[in-house]
DNA sequence: TCTGGGGTCCTAGGACCC
DNA sequence: TCTGGGGTCCTAGGACCC
């Protein structure tokens, strides 16, 4: 098939039920089993492998009303492990950019690429080779979509997985082979296109990515905003924006849970809200960043009485700008005393920040602030380096809690494959992807042992 | 007995200013 | 005290994403 060379190409590269993948890498026996990777306090299914999909096991459904399905076809049940997810999509994601001259990580399982110039005669051919080298290096196969801009890319990667044989599709930008392909497209399954817009296009007769793109500009412009006005001019093959490089700095962070059991007591909520804010201030240092405001989230979750149903979100600015957990703590408690309604019982909780600002660089208050805040700022970098070198938790504040009964369910959790000593598996346990592969060493330095050999084939692409 | 966690962007509207 | 035009900044909340 003769195609098209064009200046402006992007790919997006998908890994295929990346958290599922993840748990069959490290453990072989998983490999070939429907595997099925849970939400927090182990309540929803979040990822699916291949053959969990085709047990037709939905996403997103509450796990207690699939037990007996999952029972009768013998599913492997994890609860989710973002350690080890995050180590693996690093290390896809290092694949990929010695691939390419431009790259923007989107998610941990995704990331935009340019294509390469010598790549343009034929995309194809460059999809196929970076996917083999991803799953060589890796073992995580990954989905290849490519075409004239982020939108289109989106849906070559849809076709990819679904109507592809070898998980790489180029689409084309030319009117004929778009209205093929952008009619099977249902207008819902295009990115930026949500439940409430799709529910506003069925009602006027839009009801595939092909009829969105030709519906008035005006009229999309009118009801959808600038944000479907840009939908549609990248349906139409013309970028909105560019890929991001580098990647911007943060403007929010948050820290939060869903309780396993509904929180009464305000000793514990206390405890729980503690440490949510000592997370977004160690979040904070790692980004070397500083926070204006702190707002705290409290919510019972739904309610059969609506007269018990709280869902409140209040924010507060903080005396100066900081990283300091300790200020943050008192912040978060300052504001869990004013919204705090006994008798209630809380379903979840959460810290965030925002307004957020470089350290070396942000507003600088009109009057010397508390000596105090810069001391606080000492011990908690004291005790980043602490958790850093012994891990997450060695160290904490006593008023974050010890029993931490509001914590988490996660009772089918996979070891830290490749972030804990302990938990490395023996080299005869390896995944080993076609007999030859190797993973690569992230930086020549910790899993050097792990993966010794790291020689093999020299790839070009 | 339930149904995660963490982000970004856009718009409307109020406060305030000249 | 009233009038109007024109602007900025901030925030809340909705919608969407993975």
């Amino acid at each position: 098939m003769p195609s098209t060379p064009s200046g402006n190409r992007v790919a997006v590269v998908d890994c295929n039920n990346f958290y599922a993948t993840c748990e069959q890498v490290f453990d072989p026996s998983l490999r070939g089993r429907p595997v099925v990777v849970l939400s927090n306090n182990d309540g929803c299914v979040i990822a699916r492998s291949a053959e969990a999909r085709a047990l037709g096991i939905p996403m997103g459904a509450p796990a207690h009303l699939l037990m007996s399905l999952f029972r009768r076809h013998d599913v492997v049940l994890r609860s989710s492990n973002f350690a080890l997810y995050a180590d693996m999509s690093r290390r896809v994601m290092q694949v990929l950019r010695e691939a390419t001259p431009e790259l923007e990580v989107y998610s941990i399982d995704e990331a935009f690429l340019r294509i390469p110039s010598f790549a343009l005669d034929d995309p194809a051919r460059w999809g196929k080779a970076l996917r083999t080298r991803v799953l060589r290096w890796t073992g995580i196969a990954v989905s290849v979509g490519i075409a004239s801009t982020r939108t289109l890319a989106k849906i070559a990667n849809r076709l990819a997985k679904h109507a592809s044989e070898d998980g790489v599709w180029v689409l084309e930008d030319d009117e004929e082979t778009l209205r093929v392909w952008l009619s099977r497209i249902r207008v819902e399954e295009v990115w930026g296109i949500g439940p409430r817009m799709a529910r506003i296009l069925h009602r006027h007769g839009i009801h595939t990515a092909w009829d969105f793109r030709e519906a008035p500009a005006d009229w999309i412009r009118a009801h959808f905003s600038v944000t479907g006005a840009r939908t549609q001019m990248e349906l139409r093959g013309r970028p909105t924006t560019g890929l991001l490089p580098d990647p911007p700095p943060r403007k929010s962070l948050r820290s939060g849970r869903t309780f396993p059991h509904p929180v009464t007591r305000f000793s514990t909520l206390r405890e729980a809200v503690a440490a949510f804010a000592a997370r977004v201030g160690e979040r904070l240092r790692e980004e070397s960043a500083v926070a204006g405001r702190l707002g705290l989230y409290l919510s019972t979750g739904p309610h059969r009485d609506p007269s018990h149903r709280i869902s409140d979100m209040v924010w507060i600015r903080l005396p100066v700008y900081t990283d300091a957990t300790p200020l943050l703590i008192q912040a978060a408690h300052h504001l869990l005393e004013a919204m705090y309604r006994k008798g209630f019982g809380y379903k979840k909780a959460a810290v965030m920040t925002d307004d957020l600002y470089p350290r070396d660089r942000f507003p600088q208050p009109l009057f010397p602030s508390d000596p105090r805040i810069a001391r606080w700022r000492q011990i908690s970098a004291a005790m980043d380096r602490i958790n850093q070198t012994w891990g997450r938790d060695t160290v904490r504040w006593a008023i974050t809690g010890i029993h931490r009964n509001w914590q988490s369910r996660r009772q089918r959790l996979s070891p830290a494959y490749t972030t804990r000593w302990s938990d490395l598996p023996r080299a005869s346990t390896l995944f080993r992807p076609r007999g030859r592969g190797r993973f690569r060493p992230r930086n020549g330095g910790e899993d050097r042992a792990l993966f010794p050999d790291q020689g093999g084939a020299e790839w070009r692409l």
